[in-house]
DNA sequence: TAGTCTGGGCTTTTT
DNA sequence: GCCCAGACTA
């Protein structure tokens, strides 16, 4: 086995760098997560360190996953015996760490804790805000939500909050209460995993000496998009001998939104004077053209470190552009030109990826493929465990998990409906904290113990369905550790009669159903890690990693969710003033230079084919509106590019472009319409001039006009009132 | 209490 | 144009 061979220069050198503080800058495509493999197999394999004394880090499970095995195949077969490699993301680590020291630390949660997602916090803050009678329409969940997590980022505790306004003030107070929430529901949230990781370490000097001389080597990727807490927690754990790898990209940092500070790079070096700096630029990726079109898209942020991206690899083809008329024209075009290149063998449907800004695009992407009757992979996590029926199944698992769990159970206590409403489950609040229980473990206690004098404060129907309840729940909560969890599973879809209460026979009701199924399966293959590690597991996915490889289809995802992957034919959608940048960053130069970070991520994760594509029409809000070009596009030199001209262009036009350029031959015929082209007609505003194409969309017409005085408009009929003069 | 209605907000991006 | 929370009605 030689791990050196096959390394260029600079990887060679990171991956034998003496131990102690390394910093790689690497561009994409540069090799770094070959760099991070070596350098892992190359300290066991060459310096003698044991796998069980190192740490990795990556953004995603997925990358864990991958590095693993690849530090496996490295090493070959060899059985260990000894701890192995310790790898995951920030969270996962903290998460592992947090369970293991709740025993016996001063933490102020057990380790039987729950992690909360999104809208369980959303849900407790406005619980918070309710309690401080706070119209949530005056103070925005939401934006709390953000400042404490901003705060938390920081390492900011509620204690430490300063409030000089009165938003601030309103944040202040909800974070403390909110603290306490999730306290009583023995939970945790995303941010608090790294919170108290920090707070354990930093205060607990047994424990740190532990880690520190567990980890002794630790290595980083995506290092720009750590945040405070994260660096932090890197620096505690590197200790004072530090032999801390670390790989990333400022130009790749695309979670300043997060609290992730590209600035960590620096103030690396700041920290660490005697880092080691290693600066891989070779791409192995990218044709010059792509790398050429890269550049040209990031050297205009200011104030940055130039790389200069080279490959091998030749100049390749040229990048096409392409203006749509509407997001479907736009998905169609997709479509058509992913059929087309399979068609021709060039590439399989899994070398293909879509990527855009936001979810939201993704629509009528599937529809088009849908329509053309083809597969296809969508990334997101999140849409499927955001799913009503997804998080109602999860919120029964957490709560036979952890009774205390209050925002579970109040979420499943009457779903499906049993008679339990507002009344019933203000008395049960109230009776538990009469008790000093929290509700979940005081319906168990109703349940088991039983007694008249329990049930006195309820209507006798409630009483019934809340002993139901709380009999079911005992039950589950006795036998959790016993049965596979898929059984759990299907233990509790039975006794509720869940299927009854989701699938109505309607498609949507299959649909709900299958995801319920999707679910089971999900734990199935959990069922000898059991139930903790499973929901564990279901807080902290990432979109990537549900990314699977078993099918042969293209990809859809989102812009950010493509960080660290690669494919041979890349499309990106939606360049649009707007949308790539996104209207949110108009104002902000640093979320702008964001914007144009991330459409860089985008074009470099293509291997050798490159299409951008846009349209001339949108519909957001429901309502249509027309974009301008991104600007990001105008930075593309012409000569890389291939295709239309942007600028001004008929919807026939476009459509024409498309399937000319790809031989089809039927345009589409309009249905009637009340227009007809060479009419002549009058605008309350433009004035007279002669129609130049009509066209139906959906159930209105859209009239291209060439006015005398106005020149060429494009108008909504229904809107613009057009009179028909003659024709 | 359960089901229907309605109005407002929403689209950045996700561990 | 969709989805949710809260209001309203049976």
């Amino acid at each position: 086995m030689d791990l050196l061979s096959g390394l260029n220069h600079q990887q060679h050198q990171a991956v034998t760098a003496p131990p102690g503080p390394v910093l790689v800058l690497a561009g994409p495509g540069s090799g770094k997560t070959r760099v991070l493999t070596h350098r892992i197999a190359y300290m066991v394999a060459h310096l003698g360190i044991r796998p069980g004394e190192v740490l990795a880090v990556t953004f995603t499970n997925k990358a864990a996953r991958e590095m693993r095995s690849r530090v496996e195949d490295l090493l070959g077969e060899e059985p260990s015996n000894g701890p192995r490699l310790t790898l995951g993301t920030f969270h996962a680590f903290s998460a592992r760490m947090l369970r293991r020291e709740a025993a016996d630390g001063d933490l102020p949660f057990t380790r039987d804790f729950v992690i909360f997602d999104d809208s369980d916090q959303r849900s407790l803050i406005r619980q918070a805000l309710k309690e401080f009678n706070l119209d949530p329409k005056q103070v925005q969940p939401a934006k709390v939500q953000n400042a404490i997590s901003a705060a938390k980022n920081e390492l900011i505790g509620p204690e430490a909050f300063v409030a000089n306004t009165y938003f601030s003030e309103v944040a202040r107070r909800v974070y403390l209460r909110y603290q306490q929430l999730l306290q009583q529901n023995n939970a945790l949230d995303f941010d608090d995993l790294l919170f108290w990781a920090v707070r354990l370490l930093r205060e607990d000097a047994g424990t740190l000496a532990r880690y520190r001389q567990t980890y002794r080597h630790i290595l980083v990727d995506e290092f720009q998009d750590t945040n405070t807490a994260q660096y932090v927690l890197l620096r505690l754990l590197a200790g004072e001998a530090p032999d801390l790898f670390a790989v990333g990209d400022a130009d790749q940092s695309i979670y300043r939104w997060r609290g992730a500070d590209y600035r960590n790079v620096q103030r690396f070096q700041q920290d660490y004077p005697q880092a080691q700096v290693i600066l891989l630029e070779q791409n192995y990726r990218s044709t010059q053209t792509i790398l050429d079109a890269a550049m040209a898209v990031i050297d205009r942020l200011p104030g940055r470190r130039r790389k200069r991206l080279f490959t091998e690899r030749g100049r390749g083809t040229r990048i096409l552009v392409h203006e749509a008329y509407d997001e479907a024209d736009e998905a169609s075009f997709v479509v058509e030109t992913i059929a087309l290149l399979i068609h021709s063998g060039e590439v399989q449907p899994r070398d293909c990826a879509v990527m855009y800004r936001t979810n939201a695009q993704s629509r009528a992407l599937e529809e088009a493929f849908l329509r053309a009757k083809l597969p296809y992979r969508l990334v997101g996590a999140q849409r499927f465990y955001g799913r009503r029926e997804v998080k109602d199944i999860i919120a029964y698992l957490r709560l036979i998990h952890n009774p205390a769990d209050q925002v579970s159970l109040l979420r499943v206590l009457n779903t499906p409906p049993r008679g339990l409403g507002a009344k019933s489950v203000a008395a049960l609040l109230r009776a538990a904290e009469e008790r000093g229980l929290p509700p979940g473990e005081f319906l168990i206690a109703l349940a088991e113990e039983g007694g008249e004098e329990l049930l006195a404060p309820f209507t006798r129907r409630a009483a019934a369905a809340l002993t139901d309840f709380g009999a079911m729940l005992a039950r589950w909560f006795r036998t959790r550790q016993d049965l596979p969890l898929a059984e759990l599973v299907d233990r509790v879809l039975a006794d509720v009669g869940y299927r009854e209460y989701i699938d109505d026979g309607t498609e949507e009701g299959r649909d709900r159903w299958e995801n319920v199924l999707e679910l089971r399966n999900a734990a199935q293959e959990f069922s000898s890690l059991g139930l903790t590690t499973f929901l564990e597991h279901l807080a902290l996915v990432s979109d990537q990693d549900t990314l699977t490889e078993d099918q042969n289809a293209p990809i859809l995802l989102t812009l950010h969710a493509a960080k660290g992957l690669e494919f041979p034919v890349v499309f990106i959608i939606g360049l649009d003033d707007g949308v790539l940048p996104h209207q949110r960053s108009f104002e902000d130069p640093e979320a702008m230079a964001e914007e144009r970070r991330l459409f860089y991520v985008g074009l470099t994760r293509a291997k050798d084919r490159l299409f951008l594509v846009r349209a001339f029409r949108r519909r957001t809000f429901g309502f249509s509106s027309i974009a301008d070009p991104s600007r990001f596009l105008l930075d593309l030199p012409q000569d890389l590019l291939e295709g239309a001209q942007l600028g001004f262009q008929t919807p026939s036009e476009a459509t024409f472009a498309r399937q000319t350029r790809w031989g089809s031959a039927s345009i589409a015929s309009p249905p009637e319409a009340r227009y007809r082209v060479g009419m002549r007609v009058a605008h309350a505003t433009f004035g007279e001039g002669v129609v130049l194409e009509t066209r139906l969309d959906h159930d209105d017409e859209e009239v291209t006009v060439v006015f005398e005085e106005a020149g060429i408009k494009r108008l909504v009929a229904s809107l613009a009132g057009l009179e028909i003069l003659e024709g």
